[in-house]
DNA sequence: TATAATTAGGACCAATTAGGTCCTCTTTTA
DNA sequence: TAAAAGAGGACCTAATTGGTCCTAATTATA
C-alpha cells in the first residue's frame, strides 16, 4: 500500500510533458498528448494549480503552463499537491490522535521515517523526471549503474530447442 | 496514498517492542503489550516469520523474537515484508505492461523515485526506531533539528483576553 | 454581444481493496 | 493426551479510490 495514487501518477506524467512543451497547453490536449483520461487529466491540473506549481489561464485559449522551472519543482511538491502532507502512518495526520496512542512511545521515530522519505522525494526534481540523462539524479544512476552486461562460463550454456 | 498499510504500522510496533524485550513472546502476549488487536497481530507475525526477521517457535511456550539484532534489520526489510517489494508505481510492479506504455517514455525515470525511497528507508534501522535518541537518524535528527525557541520583536506580542 | 472554449469546484457512484475475523491443520510441551 | 501456540488461508464488509458528470465562472473571437 505504499504506492502513489492513480491520479498522482497521472499528476508526475503531465507534469513531465509540461515540461517538456514551450507553451501553454489545454488540459484536453495534455489529456490526449499522453494518453489519459481526459476527465482525470482536468482533475489533476485542477489540483496542481492550486498548489501554485502550475500557472492556469482560463477562457478560450486557456491552459496550463509550469509556475516555475522544473527544477524549482520537486516531486513531494507534486505528491502533496495531489495527495496532501505526506505521512506514512496515520499518526503524523492526526495530530497523534491515533487510537493506540498509549504505545506510541514505542513507535515515538516514526515521524523520522516520514522525514526520511520526504526528504527522498525533496531529492528528485521534475527537471530529473522530464530529462533522461541529465539532472542530478539521473547522473547519480550512472555513476551507480548495473554492468550492462556479465560473464558466464561458456559451458553452462544449453542447447534448448 | 502514499501511506503504510496498518498491518504494515502494526508490524513496526511488534517489531520495535520485540526489539525491546529479551525474552522470546507469544503472539497473544505481543499484541497486549502493544494493545493491538490480537487477530492482527498473528498476522503480521506470520508475515515477518516468512520473511525471516523474526524467528518463530511453535507448540506450547512458542512465540517469535528477532532472528537477528535490531541494527541489522531496516524499515525496508519490514515493510517489505509485509507489503511486497516497495514499488510507489504500478508500472515498477507489472514489469512495465502498465497501460499507458507509450507515454512511459515520458516518466521513465520514475523507478529512481522507487530507489530513492527504498534507499531512505534502507538508512533506518530497527534499532533506530525502537531507541529514541540513540541511532544514526536519530543522530541526524539531533543536528538539523528544529529551533526550539525564536525571537520575535516585542511589539508584536498583543493581549488577546 | 453572443458563442465557443476552457478552467474551477464539487457531487456522485461503482468497483476495488484494505482490514478484520475466523477456521483448520501442524507442532510442541507438560 | 490435552492444551498452547504457530502456519496458512478463506472470507466478508466497510471504506476508499478512481472515474464520470454537472454547473458556474472566465476569456477570446466572430
Amino acid at each position: 500500500m505504499l504506492r502513489l495514487a492513480k491520479l498522482t501518477d497521472y499528476g508526475t506524467v503531465i507534469m513531465t510533458t509540461l515540461a517538456q512543451s514551450d507553451t501553454r497547453r489545454s488540459a484536453t490536449d495534455l489529456a490526449a498528448a499522453t494518453t489519459l483520461p481526459a476527465d482525470a487529466a482536468r482533475k489533476v491540473l485542477k489540483d496542481l494549480a492550486r498548489a501554485g506549481l502550475v500557472q492556469s489561464e482560463r477562457g478560450a485559449h486557456g491552459g496550463y503552463a509550469l509556475a516555475r522551472p522544473a527544477t524549482d519543482i520537486s516531486v513531494t511538491q507534486i505528491i502533496e499537491a495531489i495527495e496532501g502532507p505526506i505521512a506514512l502512518t496515520e499518526c503524523s495526520i492526526h495530530d497523534h490522535r491515533c487510537d493506540i496512542e498509549q504505545s506510541c512511545g514505542t513507535r515515538g521515530n516514526w515521524h523520522l521515517i516520514n522525514r526520511a522519505v520526504r526528504m527522498a522525494l525533496n531529492q528528485v526534481s521534475l527537471a530529473d523526471l522530464a530529462m533522461p540523462g541529465s539532472g542530478r539524479i539521473a547522473a547519480l544512476a550512472r555513476r551507480f549503474a548495473p554492468p550492462t552486461s556479465v560473464s558466464i562460463p561458456a559451458d553452462s550454456i544449453q542447447r534448448t530447442s
